[in-house]
Formats: C-alpha cells, structure tokens, sequence
DNA sequence: CCATCTTCATAGCGAAAAGCGATATAATAT
DNA sequence: ATATTATATCGCTTTTCGCTATGAAGATGG
C-alpha cells in the first residue's frame, strides 16, 4: 500500500506547526487544500492522524510518527531544490576536462584551483590525451571539454573550437644558460646543448622537430623525454638542456621555476591552444561556467604576455 | 522551487532498474506514464536528467544525484506503509494504561508481560490511580484505558465498562498463619493481629473498613499502610499481619509469595474488576487488542479461580 | 548498409486529484 | 450565551495521472 510523499509532507508540517491554518500557510496552500489532502491521507490508511474533536489538533501517535517519516522526505526534498539551484548556477556538478599535458599542466592546473575556489561543488576531473583520443571522449560522453592546440582545419565538423591562446613555441632553457648572454645566437651556438624532448607521440615533439629544422638543425640530441611538466622544470632548471614549450607555459612557469627563453626566432605551428566541445550539447552550466572562466583568465594572460613581449622587445 | 516527491522516486527507480520500461514495470505504471513524469520534471527543473540520444537511458550527473535522494524519500516512503500495517494490526503504538495500584501490580502487569511478547512494538505506560483521575485521564486523551474495580451505577454515560473478573475481596495471611488452622473463625479471633491497610484514600482501604465492620470489628489496628502491592506482600509474609486484598491478587501471589486467605466470609462489595474506555474513541488498534487480550486472561484467571474454590470448599 | 528490434517520446482522452473561495460546523474563549 | 477561532465541506476549475495507440530514434545483426 503505496502512500502519497506529498500527503506526508503535509502532515508533517501541520504538525510541526501545530494546526492546519498555520501548516497551509507555511506551505503556501489554503487550509480547505490541505484539510482535504489530510482527509484523504486518513481515509486511505484507515486510521485516524488526529485526536478527533480536539480544537487545537493533536495528532494521534501514529500521526505524529508519520510526520517524522515526513519531515525526512521534506528534507530529501528540499535538498533536491537546492541542489537544482546550485547546478543551475554552475555551483555543483561535475566536470571532466581532457587535454594535451603540457598545456594542462602549466597552464590550465593554475586556473582550476581559481575556479574551484569560486565553486565549490564542482568535482573537477582531469585527464590527458591528443587530439583523436580527445575527441573520441567528447563523442561518447566521457568529457565535457577537452583543452589542446589545433588548427582551425582539423575541428571536426559537429564541434566547436573557442580558441584561448596564440600557440606560440620558443625555446626554454634555465635562467643565466650560457646562450642567454649571446646577442644574436646562431645555429652553431645552439648545436653543442642536449634537449628535452616531450612525449613522443605529443604535437609539442613534432613542434621540436619542426623547429629545428626550421632554423637548420636536422639533428638532435635528446638527453630526457617521457616526463609531465613538473620534471621537464626539474631538469631544465638543473641543467643546460634546451626544449620547446608553448610561451605561456613559460611565462607561467616563471613564477616558480627560474627559465628563460632564447631570443630564437622559430617556426611556429599554425595553431592556437583552445577549448573543443561538442557543437549540440551545451553541456551543464558548469561547463558553460567553465569555459567562459577559462576564456577570460586567458584574456589576462594573453594581455599579460604582450606586455611583457613589448618590453623585452624595447630592452632587448 | 518545490519539487514534487513522486517524480523523484520515479527517478530513483528508473535509474535503479536502468531504464524507462524497466522502471515503469517495477513500479506498476505504464511506460508512457513515466516517461511523461519524467519530461515534466525535466520541464521544472529546467535541466536534462539523461543524456540525450542514447538509447539504453543514462543520467546526467544531476539526474544521478536527485535520483540518489529520491531513493532516501522513498526509502521513508516504504518505512511509511510498513509503520500503517503495523499500526493496523495492533502490533505498533502506544498504549497508556492507568489503573489501581494493587490490581495492576498483582493481575494486570502479569498479563501485559505476556502482551508484549507477542506485540513487541507496542509501548505501554502504565500510571496509578482511582476513578477521579483516571477518568479525568480518558476525558483528557492523557490515558487509553483505565483499569479499576467499579460497579455499573459509577459509570459514567460517555463511558464504557467492560468486567474482567469478579471484584471479591478476602482477607489475607501468610501461609501457616496461626488462624489458618482455627476451624471456625470467630471475632474473636481475629482482634488481635494487627491490619495491613492500603493507602487511606483508595477504594480497598473503605472495603477494608466495610468488611471489618461487616464481620463486627468497628476498630481495627494498622501496622502498615501506604505501601504498594510489593511491600504489602513482603510485610503480610513476614508478620503475622492481615489485610484485605482482591482474590485475584492473593490467587496470583501465592506462585511467588506463600500466602493463604482466611475462610472468613466477609461483605465484599457489589464491584467488578473492569475495564474503563470512551465510549465513542475505540481507539489505535493496539488498543483494542490490548482489551481483547485481557478479556481472554481474565477469563482464564476466573475458570482457574472457581476451579480451585471448589477443590478448597470440598476439601474444607 | 539495410532490415529489424528495442526503447523511448508523443497524442488523445477519461478519471482522479489539487487547487481555490465561499460557507457551514464545531470547540474554545469571553 | 456569544464571540472567536479552527476545521470541515461544497462547488468549481485546472492540473496531473493513468491508459492505449502510435511514431521516432538509437542499437543490432546480417
């Protein structure tokens, strides 16, 4: 005998209130609705739910515990309203961000702990990949968003590409690197140092190839490869090994970790570092929250590095 | 923004049994019933609850974690509808049981261990008192049923009185008392042993009174009163003390204490040992079962109890 | 890649319920 | 006794619920 959740919450709060005017008031119902809900509730369970001919009503023992079973549903669902609110508002939710390693880890990692500070009840999960691994996650629902660099050919045709930085590579080293004292540095400069190179597999190792090739050298020492961010720093910062990072990685990098980049005019790819989603599915507003809050932290940055480019342009 | 309770359990289910038609199955609705709760809360709330276009339905993070509260109100839901059967046959409440003190601790709370046992969930309050207050009690819906020996003219109109055993009263000793071996008992006998009254303001103490006065013996000697039944008996069994008691209680007594009665024909009053309920209010079912049960102890108590007065008056 | 199957959404309709204001009735207070 | 307050009932409209029938859209298997 299934009974209605609604005539429990009912009751509970006539008793928590102590009468049927002031319970249909609290609920924003008239009292004749609500009287009639309780009759009903009465007739269905056979039993009375209030001491009969008592002025100010009393609720029966069985009365008064099934309005503490009802106090419990109002709960569950009042906490379903509020959480209806807070994921309308991008407050809870969850999200599950991919992207390329490098760029998530020197850049996007530090505008997280941001957003997370303004939401609280977002779950962030973040995981790597490249492009085709990225996407494949985007179509079976197994992202939200994914974060790398491309070119504006290889969108796919049912997603959106917003992108968030120019994908401009330079070439890393350690602060006070021999070759940062070098005013115009040449490719015999550069030939005798080690790199580090990234994952093999990842845009950013062809991006190396490509740049030296670019400026004339074929080949290459690698003395380190494989490693996430934290130990490309490491190593960079404890050697005189040279390697490719996007700028802003460097530039954010800084802050922290003592690097310097060459005055070495490279071939950079034609990308920009952006934020693929899919075209139809807007997601849930966390998401949107999400993607408007990277857009504008970029914006900073971006203004941040012109800045500092046009002084060191002036200086230098 | 209220939400309506229904529609999260319906939520619940669908997400625990993995789908529209399962879920709708489940719960015994047709599957176009669900689905259209479902578009309806999804309307409300303003948000999806699955993922679109995927065939076997999947929630979205928000339609997962409403889900999970609906499950918790229809958890209280459950417990809701197996607290009405309960209540229904008499095997959950309260019953608050007043009575006279004597009656109650000799007979009645003999019985109301055995009550229990079969109707565990059943609260009893038991209280202590005479006509006055323990009608005022069922006027007040302060007391379920009183307990107390009354004739039929006492009762009140708005009441019903339901006789449980006959209200005789002997004078009791304990057992090997010099009086038990008199053959014939005469006023004489008696004036020496010192009275056992019970408190002045109870009906059993005007009944010992009367039955004194009855046998001849206007003034008698009290060497202990007020106590309840448990120290009446303590004191009768270790004196040479006499008092008057219901032989309901002296029969019961004697499995735990030696007493005996004297045969000593004494006025006993026109009363029965009864139950007292509102005539209109017949109350939880716990109630009524609890009257029923003491109806049938009762009875059982009067066939022992004729029983044995006649093996003694053969005997004797 | 097409046929088919399963699963879900929609339409239409009758019944039940919830909502309201007006009003009757009953219990307490004065 | 009368006034007051609190609850129940009535008549009515709107919303929701339930069903059957049917359409649309993934998923599946050749």
């Amino acid at each position: 005998m299934k009974m209605d959740s609604e005539h429990l919450e009912i009751l509970s709060v006539i008793v928590e209130k102590g009468g049927l005017t002031e319970g249909a008031e609290a609920l924003g119902k008239s009292q004749p609705s609500v009287s009639r809900s309780m009759a009903l509730l009465e007739d269905r369970i056979g039993m009375p739910l209030f001491e009969p001919g008592r002025r100010p009503l009393r609720p029966t023992e069985l009365g008064a515990t099934l309005a503490r079973l009802g106090a419990r549903i109002r709960a569950a669902n009042q906490e379903a309203s509020l959480l209806v609110r807070r994921f309308r508002q991008g407050l809870a939710g969850r999200l599950r961000v991919g992207g390329s390693p490098i760029f998530m880890d020197g850049v996007v990692a530090t505008m997280i702990a941001e957003f997370q500070s303004r939401h609280a009840d977002v779950q962030i999960d973040q995981s790597y990949g490249y492009l085709d691994t990225l996407e494949a996650g985007l179509r079976n629902g197994g992202l939200d968003v994914a974060i790398l660099p491309l070119h504006s050919s290889q969108v796919p045709p049912d997603m959106d590409f917003a992108p968030l930085l120019s994908g401009n590579n330079v070439i890393a080293c350690r602060a006070g690197h021999p070759l940062t004292r070098a005013r115009g540095i040449t490719l015999a400069d550069i030939a005798p140092f080690a790199w580090i190179a990234p994952p093999a597999n990842s845009p950013l190792y062809r991006d190396l190839q490509r740049a030296l090739k670019s400026i004339g050298q074929e080949d290459f020492r690698v003395n380190f490869s494989g490693g996430t961010l934290a130990s490309i720093q490491s190593v960079l910062a404890g050697s005189d090994a040279l390697t490719v990072l996007p700028y802003s990685v460097v530039f954010l990098s800084r802050r922290t970790v003592p690097l310097e980049t060459l005055p070495l005019k490279i071939d950079h790819p034609d990308r920009q570092l952006g934020v693929l989603t899919m075209a139809e599915r807007q997601g849930p507003p966390a998401v949107r929250q999400f993607n408007a809050f990277l857009q504008a932290e970029c914006e900073r940055l971006q203004a941040r590095m012109d800045h500092e480019q046009q002084v060191t342009r002036r200086r230098g």
